[in-house]
Formats: structure tokens, sequence, C-alpha cells
DNA sequence: ACAAAAGTGTTGTTACTACACCCATGG
DNA sequence: CCATGGGTGTAGTAACAACACTTTTGT
């Protein structure tokens, strides 16, 4: 009998980064050139080094794509169907990104065909197992969003209530009433005032925030 | 410039066991026999075959473990650190099973020295980083009890209000008002009563219930 | 009859929802 | 002076926590 065949099996990262912009959900992909997928978009991604842990793949990843170095990352989940990839057996350990849009400059490469924002709502057709990751990433967002201070990964430094409140709005998908929400919010503790105002437009100026840590706690927010 | 060397990490899938015996929350543990952890307690796991997904991969150690086929299993998180295991980069995606105590019949196998049934709360010393993997497991556990129906997954087919509580009570560490616990149980609909009773002990016998569902659903318990 | 766990309701308190008007600014 | 978003309080309701005694069985 001849020996089994010893485990050949590639581990990968693939890194689905989140932003609001434009009033919506976006989601960066990449479209590909090369076959069978070519002209399909993915989310960024790519081998693990050797000598390098997952995280570290995807903050390699996440800089070449947006330049950004300092973003909230958390892994997804493995994802290893055995057909995911049509050519080899890759498993693919999936992570999460979020990051101020204010904050991004995409990178284009020739490596793609293109670089590009998309909204969450509107994904085009996807390479690989993708959509499934896509749709787990959604998830895991809009749970963070509501049991964590995570909404601090999502805005600039400084931002108004109102900002904070259209980004659970707009990730949540549900319209919330203006006074219960600072109420709600306020009352948590997570965020003070730093004394200045937004002014410059056409209304009454608006009072800025930030948030008090930078770092993941859990709270329930809605 | 030579090559540089092809990708060469190693899939395994490790899975933390639960389950409720004697009052207590416990996890299975191999004593392994192999150098240089001779003698060190680890959960059972074991390499991803090319041909099998990690959840395949998981479903084979539980059975060769405890005979058990039937139970509920959930990816956990994939440990990835490079110096997890002292000879090979090996990375695990580790998964997290729940067992009725009352179907499980340990397998004894010379491939280890010992397996064995442990307390959470004094668990012996653990190989490669499975510390890690115990504190994230037992943190999911516990999230999984209060926001999901997952309790079927503990107790047997039939069983009273009060061994559900206790479920309650021992993995979450509190105590809770009987009446309280039994009105918002009830009013989530998941169970219902069998129209049995346990009777044959010194004190009147419980109503037997039953879960309505054996799947994973989302709803605020605790 | 006694020990041991099962079973059952009410009341006070707290947290949440719904809701409408005045304010400060730029044009 | 008008348009635009910023900012604020109250009252009714629903959800939750606290709490103690009676019932049924086996010995």
């Amino acid at each position: 009998m001849p020996n089994p065949p010893k485990q050949s099996i590639i581990v990968a990262v693939d890194t689905v980064i989140f932003t609001v912009k434009d009033g919506e959900l976006c989601a960066l992909l990449i479209q590909m050139k090369k076959s069978p997928y070519t002209g399909l978009w993915a989310f960024p991604g790519g081998r693990v080094e050797n000598t390098e842990t997952t995280e570290e793949t995807a903050v390699r990843i996440l800089k070449e794509q947006t330049g950004v170095s300092n973003v909230y990352l958390e892994q997804l989940k493995t994802f290893d169907s055995i057909e995911r990839d049509q050519l080899e057996r890759v498993i693919s350990v999936a992570s999460f990104a979020l990051i101020s849009s204010s904050e991004v400059e995409l990178k284009t490469t020739d490596k793609y065909q293109d670089v590009k924002w998309w909204p969450v709502k509107k994904l085009p057709e996807l390479a690989y197992d993708h959509k499934h990751i896509a749709k787990e990433a959604i998830t895991r967002l809009k749970s963070r969003l509501q049991y964590t201070n995570i909404a601090w990964s999502l805005l600039s430094e400084e931002f108004t209530l109102t900002d904070l409140q259209r980004v659970y709005e707009i990730i949540l998908d549900t319209t919330v009433d203006k006074r219960n929400f600072r109420k709600r919010i306020l009352a948590l503790d997570l965020i003070v005032p730093i004394g200045k105002k937004r002014g410059g437009e056409a209304n009454r100026p608006a009072e800025l925030y930030k948030f008090k840590h930078k770092k993941l706690e859990y709270v329930e927010i809605m």
C-alpha cells in the first residue's frame, strides 16, 4: 500500500473591508484578472506566509489596498469547503475590517482590473465563496454594532451625534428617534463632548464628540 | 535568488467538547503520550485530510472519542500563532461541541495515556495554546446560552424545568429565582410539556418538557 | 408526620417608547 | 426672513425584579 498523500492545503486570508460612505454601507472589492475568475469581483486576500500569522497577513493586505494601517480588524470565520477554489484546496481565514471613509485612499495596482467600494446592498457577482463571506461579515457587523462600542472605527475622531445616529441607521437598516437615541448613547458613557462645534453649514452648529475608548467594549446599545 | 519557500502550513482541528455532569460544566481532555507534550492534557484534535472539511474532521474526532454522532457542533475560531506548536507550523481551526452527559461513553485508545472529563474550573496544565482555546470556548458557550436556545444540546430529550434552570445556573455561574425563570422560559415558547411526570423520588413529581426545535434559534433568554 | 423538591401570583420599580416644538446659523 | 438640521422633556406603558407559601410524593 502506498503512503497516504501528505496534507496539502493552502491557507489564505480574505478581508471584508467596510466603510460608511455616501449614506450607504460599502465593502471594498477587487476585480480579478486571473482565470477562471476573470472579471469577477472578490474581497482582497492572499496567502499566509510561513512566518506570519493570519492577522499579520490581513494587516499587510489592508495596507496594500487602502494605505490605512490603524483600523479595527477581527477574525470572522474560516471558510473551508472543498470546492471553494476551483483549482486547489485553499482554506480562507476570513476577517473583517472597519474604516472611517475619510481616511482611505484606494490604491490601484496592475494586479487587478479594478478596485472599488460597493454598496453591500448591490454587490456584483463574486468569485469563490465570497458571497457566503459577505453574508457572514454583514451579520457580524450588525451584531457588533448592537452589543459593542465598535462604531468608533467607522467615524472619524470627531463626530456629531447625528453622524453617529446615521451609522446606526444605515447599518442596522432602521430609523430611530433622535431624542431617544441621544439619551441612550449619552447614558452609556461611551462618548464625551470635546467642547467644539462643527459650523459652516446653513444651520445651527452641532456639538462635536469623541469616543472615550477606542477599543472593543461590550455594551448593549440597541 | 532562490525561489521563495512554498507555503507549508499544516491545518488541524481541535474540539472542545462540553457537557454538564455532577453539577459542573466539564470538558473532555486527552492526556498526551508524544513528546514534547508527554503527560500534558489537550482537547481532542487531528489533522484535516485533503478530502474533508474541518467540520468533517471535527465530527470524525468526536465519534472516535465519545461514540456520539448527533451533537451540536460549531466552529469557534482559528488559532494560528506561529509558535503554538513547538515542532511544526500548525494552525488549528477550533470548534466546540455540546453533549448531553447521559449519551456519552468514553472510548479509551492506546493512542493516549488517558481520556477524562475535567471540570472547566479546575483544568490541568494544557498542551499547545489550548488554554486560550478553552477560554474562548467558555466565553462563546456562555454567550450562546444567553442568546440562543442551545441548551437543548446539553439536556436529554426529556427534562424538567429545574434541570434546565440548573444548566443555566451552572454554566453562567449565577442563581436565578425559580418563578421568574419559569415565567421567562415559558413565555419564549421554546419548550413544551410532554404530559408526563418524572416520579420515583421522595418528593412531588416534576412535569417533563422537551424542546420544540433542536436547531439554533436566536432568542434573548437571560 | 416529616423531609424534599415542585409549583404558583402580586406588587413596586425601572426602563423604554412615543411624541412636538424652539434654536442657531448661512444664504 | 426663510430653510435647514440641532437640540431638548414628559407622560404613559411594558418589562423586570423581588419575594413566601402550598402541594405532592416517598419514607
